[in-house]
RNA sequence: CAGGGUGUAGCGCAGCUUGGUAGCGCACGUGCCUUGGGCGCACGAGGUCGUGAGUUCGAAUCUCACCACCCUGACCA
């Protein structure tokens, strides 16, 4: 391709309205270009990524048994009414109606679509297992579209539905598209990880997250260098302490703690470490009555275990202000479990301190010295914090680390929850009538191009790993409608590398060489070869890969070589 | 949805306090110049100042309403 035929568009200033790097930079390299909040036009540059991307999941999905179909994107109310979900899904679901004033809506996903496909097609054990993927544009009407395409509430997804006589072939697709999944991240040049998940609002049981390490990530991903262990921090399990609780030796003592309100306040105010305080958060109860959670005052109250408690009514919800002083006589920030007569839940770690300082139910007064047993009740004892760096990994084989990530892909077992509202039987080897179990496997595809980008950029722009770079090679000639020498040299070198397979963008503009460069680094292209007439004199070009800091001089007739070697080795 | 912020040329911004008919940089067009890191000079094109209503002789500027976009939203115990 020749930049002169293409439709570049870099800009060189970012758009105000982008606030993370990926989405700056897509925004300044041209790639997508917004229509309205959520909503992207994806220009040639970033359709040509996007395809690529697109590629390598097709490749892998069809070589792992499934098969691609399309669904359309506009579907009808009466499948969602079926399943249940037309009531369950909120607005987030993008409703329309049609000119008969029928209900529609624009798909988030496509369970109902595909179960109804295949409750139609699908009789027997003998026609199972079956998996079916799409490639396809969806909507979800987000609270907050944010970060150009990272959150956007029209996507590209790679969504897949599996389908199966029982549990143990699930297990099997689930596995296998586990395996696809690594190969996909993987050859598309990204550091990734697979967790173990929540299932969240879509059910079922055993699920995986796939995602891109980046520091930017909004999930944070607890895993263990000494063994395998991974998972999502909203689900990671904080182990209880190894050690008992030690016996109490201080007194009970009121402390006097003025216009303190935060554990940092108290630590600042009694010299002392936040692992001695523990912290007293007020949620409003199953009953209507609040429950008191206990939390180390250096640990953060985990909202996904917290709801997963049969005592807090969910979704979680933190006692109003005015409840609390009604109830507890002081304001959040002066809490503690003495006196209180509701619910009390500490957590695990909780559990096991002692002579610890709490809030005295009075504003500006707390305890030092404070006892389980002793000063209140045992409460009950659960895991409802965050896991933090250093805590002991769940499966014993050392402490956990912490990791930001992106989620790109996420693999559920759905089990019989779709497949049992929506009717979706078969007939086994005796002629019994029996339920499918499903499974859903589900891959952001716009959202690995800005992922991508989040782990590989500098300060001059993208670093496309090569996979999904949209060329392979830029062709940069110096001086080429000066010299007659550079022009024909690199028409010949275009010719050669095109011939020899390898994707390029030639940039004949005749632009000044910084212009040339500038943009070639922005919109990431991995690889670079300059011709100008400098190096010819000694029959020689320049090549550069896009992270190197230094560039190296190769012999003319050895270029296609090279280049080849190079865009196929390392 | 709640809180905060911003809407002026394709992009980044100034002008608004104190009302008098819009400007800068980049990008764009033409010409000259230049060719190993966003080069220089000259000329030029491009704006219903988010929308509507109001105040005023006069509104980008003041008032009101609306719209759009962006940021923050358990971590507070």
């Amino acid at each position: 391709m020749r930049v002169s035929r293409f439709y570049l568009s870099t800009l060189k200033e970012a758009p105000a309205e982008a606030e993370v790097v990926s989405h700056q930079l897509m925004l300044r390299a041209g790639l997508v270009k917004r229509l309205t909040s959520g909503v992207y036009t994806w220009m040639p540059l970033g359709l040509r990524v996007l395809r690529k991307v697109e590629a390598i999941v097709r490749e892998e999905m069809n070589a792992s048994g499934a098969i691609e179909l399309l669904m359309p994107a506009v579907q009808p109310a009466e499948l969602w009414q079926e399943s249940g979900r037309w009531e369950q899904y909120g607005p987030e679901l993008l409703r329309l109606k049609d000119r008969h004033q029928r209900d529609f809506c624009f798909g988030p996903t496509h369970e109902e679509v595909v179960s109804d496909v295949v409750r139609r097609e699908v009789k027997s054990y003998r026609q199972l297992p079956l998996n079916l993927y799409q490639i396809q544009a969806k909507f979800r009407d987000e609270i907050r579209p944010r970060f150009g395409v990272m959150r956007a509430r029209e996507f590209i997804m790679k969504d897949a539905y599996s389908f199966h006589a029982d549990k143990a072939s699930l297990d099997e697709t689930y596995r296998e598209m586990y395996d696809c999944y690594s190969r996909i991240f993987t050859r598309l040049g990204l550091k990734f990880r697979a967790v173990a998940a929540d299932t969240g609002a879509i059910g079922g049981t055993g699920s995986h997250e796939f995602h891109v390490l980046a520091d930017s990530g909004e999930d944070a991903i607890a895993y263990c260098p000494a063994s395998d262990y991974a998972a999502n921090i909203e689900l990671a399990e904080a182990v209880a302490p190894a050690a008992p609780r030690p016996a109490a030796r201080a007194a009970l003592e009121r402390a006097h703690t003025p216009g303190v309100r935060t554990i940092a306040d108290l630590c600042a105010f009694l010299k002392i470490p936040a692992q001695r305080t523990v912290k007293a958060v007020v949620v409003d109860g199953t009953d209507g009555r609040p429950v008191l959670l206990m939390v180390r005052g250096d640990h953060e109250l985990n909202l996904v275990k917290t709801g997963k408690l049969e005592q807090v009514k969910k979704p979680v919800t933190f006692s109003s202000t005015e409840a609390i002083r009604a109830l507890f006589g002081a304001e959040p920030g002066s809490l503690g479990p003495l006196g209180f007569k509701g619910k009390v839940i500490a957590d695990r770690a909780v559990a096991a301190m002692a002579d610890f300082i709490i809030g005295a139910n009075q504003n500006d007064y707390h305890y030092t010295g404070a006892n389980v047993g002793r000063d209140f009740p045992e409460p009950a004892v659960a895991d409802i914090r965050n896991v933090v760096a250093g805590d002991a990994s769940p499966d014993g084989k050392g402490v956990l680390e912490i990791c930001r990530g992106i989620e790109v892909g996420h693999i559920f077992q759905l089990r019989t929850q779709y497949s049992s509202t929506m009717n979706l039987n078969f007939l086994d080897e005796s002629g019994t009538s029996r339920v499918m179990e499903m499974g859903c496997y589900g891959i952001g595809v716009t959202r690995i191009v800005a992922a991508a980008i989040e782990q590989n950029h500098d300060e001059r722009g993208i670093i496309f790993p090569r996979a999904m770079a949209p060329f392979e090679l830029a062709l940069v000639p110096i001086g080429m409608g000066k010299s007659a020498q550079v022009r024909e040299t690199v028409e010949r070198l275009y010719r050669d590398l095109t011939t020899a397979g390898i994707d390029v963008l030639l940039d004949d503009r005749d632009e000044r060489p910084g212009v040339a460069f500038a943009d070639m680094e922005l919109i990431g292209i991995p690889q670079r070869v300059v011709v100008g007439e400098r190096g010819l004199k000694n029959g020689s070009i320049e090549y550069q890969a896009r992270g190197s800091l230094k560039a190296e001089t190769i012999a003319l007739q050895d270029a296609v070589k090279y280049v080849k070697s190079r865009i196929c080795g390392d």
